[in-house]
DNA sequence: ATTTACAGGACCAATTTAGTCCGATATGCT
DNA sequence: AGCATATCGGACTAAATTGGTCCTGTAAAT
C-alpha cells in the first residue's frame, strides 16, 4: 500500500516525544509507551531497534532509560527511514545496479533511481526539530516552494486531478 | 520496506511499454507478458486493474488487447501509483483527518500531511512520456534542480551521510 | 461456430508485519 | 550483598498482505 510501516511509524513518534523533552535524563519504554497510548513491549522493541542503529543512546538498570544520539536539527526524516526501514527507493532496481534480470529490456530503471532520489531529497530536507515544532523551518523552506510553484501551475494544465470520481 | 509493490511496478512497466510503441492497435496480455519476460497470468491481472481503472482500454475479442487511454505526456508517476496503490501518504495519518486514535496527542500529525505533499508533487512531475524516454524533459527539470541543489549544499554539512558503518 | 482475448472472480502459498514473551545483563539504592 | 528496575537479544505467534494461479463467462472477428 506504499505506507511506512508501524515500526517506523512508532519510531518517528517517539523520536518526536524524546526530542520535546529532552534535558531531563533518560526516558524508559514504560513511561513513553503509557503517554503516547502504545503496547509496552511494541514500544520497548522499536525503542531497542533505534539504540542498536545508534539514533538513541540507552541506560540500563534502574533510572535507565534512553535518550536522543543527537540534537533535532541534526537527524532527517530520510535518515530516520532508512533507519528504520532501509534505503529510500520506490523499487528494488532504484537501490542499485543487478539487482534484476529485467534489466537489460527494462526502459524505466534509470528513472527510477533519480525519482528515489528526489523523493529523499524531499525527506531529508525535513528534521527531528521540523517535527517537533511542527513548524516550517529554513530547511523546510524549499518543500514549501515547490508546494507554491505547484499551487500557480494548477490552473494552467488543469484537468487530470478529477478524473476519477468512482473511487 | 517502503517499496512499491510488484503489481505497481509491473504495471508502470507496462505502461511504459505500451507508451513506447503505441498507434500499432491494442497489444495483447501474452504478448506483453512475452516480451518483458512476466509471467502472462500476472500480466493480464495487472492490465485488467489499470483498464477498470481507466488508464487503459481494452478491446475484447480476436484481434483485441490493450492501448493508452490517454496521451503519454498526460499520466503522471503520481497517478499511476495512486491508481494500482492508493493515495501517496506516508502514513495513514497524512491522508485525512481523524483516522487515528492518537490524532490529540500526536505531534507529527501535520508534519506528515506536508511531507507526503511534497513527495507527491515530486511523482506528479514526471510523466509516462518521461519514462519512456529515460531523459529529463521540462516537467523533469525540477526534479533535476533540487539534485543539483543537494549536491552543492553537500559540502557545507558533510557530516552525517557516513555515520553507519555497520550495516 | 470457432477461436481469440478480456472481465471478474475465487483461491492458494509464501512472505511480511505487528505484537508478545522470556532469560540474561547492567545499574542504582539500601 | 541483595534487590528492584531497565535495557538487550533473542525466539516466537497470529494476522494480514502479497504474488501468483486458475476458472467461468462474455465480447469480437473470421
Amino acid at each position: 500500500m506504499f505506507r511506512l510501516s508501524k515500526t517506523t511509524d512508532y519510531g518517528i513518534v517517539l523520536l518526536a516525544r524524546l526530542a520535546q523533552d529532552s534535558g531531563a535524563g533518560p526516558r524508559n519504554a514504560r513511561e513513553l509507551a503509557q503517554c503516547l497510548d502504545l503496547p509496552v513491549p511494541m514500544v520497548s522493541k522499536v525503542l531497542k531497534a533505534l539504540a542498536k542503529e545508534g539514533l538513541l543512546v540507552s541506560q540500563r538498570g534502574s533510572k535507565g532509560g534512553y535518550r536522543l544520539a543527537q540534537e533535532p536539527e541534526e537527524l532527517t526524516v530520510s535518515e530516520m527511514i532508512r533507519v528504520l526501514e532501509g534505503p529510500v527507493a520506490l523499487t528494488d532496481c532504484a537501490i542499485g545496479p543487478a539487482l534484476c534480470e529485467h534489466e537489460t529490456m527494462c526502459a524505466v530503471r534509470e528513472p527510477w533511481q533519480l525519482i528515489s532520489r528526489v523523493v529523499e531529497k524531499a525527506l531529508a530536507d525535513v528534521t527531528l526539530a521540523d517535527l517537533v515544532r511542527g513548524r516550517p523551518s529554513p530547511a523546510f523552506a524549499s518543500a514549501r516552494e515547490i508546494l507554491q510553484i505547484e499551487r500557480s501551475s494548477d490552473s494552467e494544465r488543469s484537468a487530470d486531478m478529477n478524473s476519477d470520481p468512482s473511487n
